[in-house]
DNA sequence: TACCAGGTCGCTG
DNA sequence: CAGCGACCTGGT
């Protein structure tokens, strides 16, 4: 186990900004969280700015502390918010704690096809069952409340998010069930070219690109328009910039900034910014 | 029963 | 290039 104490993050609302679909609570506790990443797992519990991980120092220092972006400090990003601004401002202050997860790019392009014109419960449920039929089985550490105020470390089975061979490997067919609709055909199409050695290459290359080119080059692919390209360079490679407009942020623009969102105000963290209007909107 | 959900594709004008 | 209907599916 290993105990931190992090300014500005809130594992609840992290696991509902609708970024992840991986995070949540324990199923035989609600304080506990439950976290698969990058073929790791962990479990948390929180208390105010005090976290208690599942995982050693080492492990957290070395994975855990990229993930959940550490290294920002977003105290500073609050600041640079416009103060006349009163519906971002609200959106901050009841999305304090929402922070941009450095995820896995393959596992953000599946999600995200699987995103498109649809809702947070239907693709929790879809990414889910796409690991457990397809996915690792791993076994790894938890936490379980030993008397009323202290934790101990378990044993805990989990399903890792599998890679583009595991999901091309039976074709159509073993993608029924899945609840993925629709999108199916697009996820088999990008599993099976990133299975290719092209598509390594293209999903290597795609690391090393700013936003523009990685937004560009991830648009050719089936399946990928503006916004999903934008949710990928978002929450897959990381790019803060990228302003992924859904549904909900045509709404609030619509409502709330008759001349258009202020992008220009904003350059290189437009993207945090849009998370915490959409947590807003989504958890008010 | 219709409409909606972190949209995109394919077709039409 | 812009506009528009179709689209899996489960929940209100």
């Amino acid at each position: 186990m290993y105990e931190i104490e992090i300014k500005d993050m809130d594992m609840n609302q992290i696991a509902v900004s609708g970024q992840c679909f991986r995070i949540r609570r324990q199923r035989d506790c609600d304080a506990v969280w439950s976290v698969t990443a990058n073929g790791e797992y962990v479990e948390a519990v929180q208390q105010g700015n005090r976290f208690l991980f599942s995982c050693n120092q080492e492990v957290f220092d070395n994975h855990w502390s990229l993930y959940f972006d550490l290294s920002r400090d977003y105290g500073q990003i609050k600041k640079e918010i416009d103060p006349e601004d009163a519906y971002l401002q609200e959106a901050v202050k009841a999305g304090w704690g929402v922070r941009i997860l450095r995820q896995d790019l393959w596992e953000m392009i599946v999600t995200f096809l699987i995103s498109q014109n649809n809702n947070i419960t239907r693709i929790t449920n879809s990414v889910e069952a796409l690991a457990v039929k397809f996915g690792q089985k791993k076994n790894s550490r938890g936490l379980i409340r030993y008397d009323g105020e202290n934790w101990q470390e378990t044993d805990r089975e989990f399903y890792t998010f599998p890679d583009p061979q595991q999901i091309a490997q039976g074709g159509m067919e073993a993608l029924q069930g899945l609840g993925l609709g629709y999108r199916d055909k697009y996820i088999l199409d990008m599993a099976q070219f990133c299975s290719s050695q092209e598509g390594k290459n293209w999903l290597t290359q795609l690391l090393d690109c700013d936003y523009e080119e990685s937004h560009k080059r991830l648009m050719t692919r089936y399946g990928i328009g503006r916004k999903v390209a934008d949710c990928i360079c978002l929450f897959g490679l990381h790019h803060v910039g990228a302003f992924p407009v859904d549904t909900h942020v045509k709404q609030i623009v619509a409502a709330y900034y008759p001349g258009g969102f202020p992008l220009d105000q904003y350059p290189g963290i437009a993207g945090i910014l849009q998370q915490y209007m959409f947590y807003y909107k989504l958890n008010k």
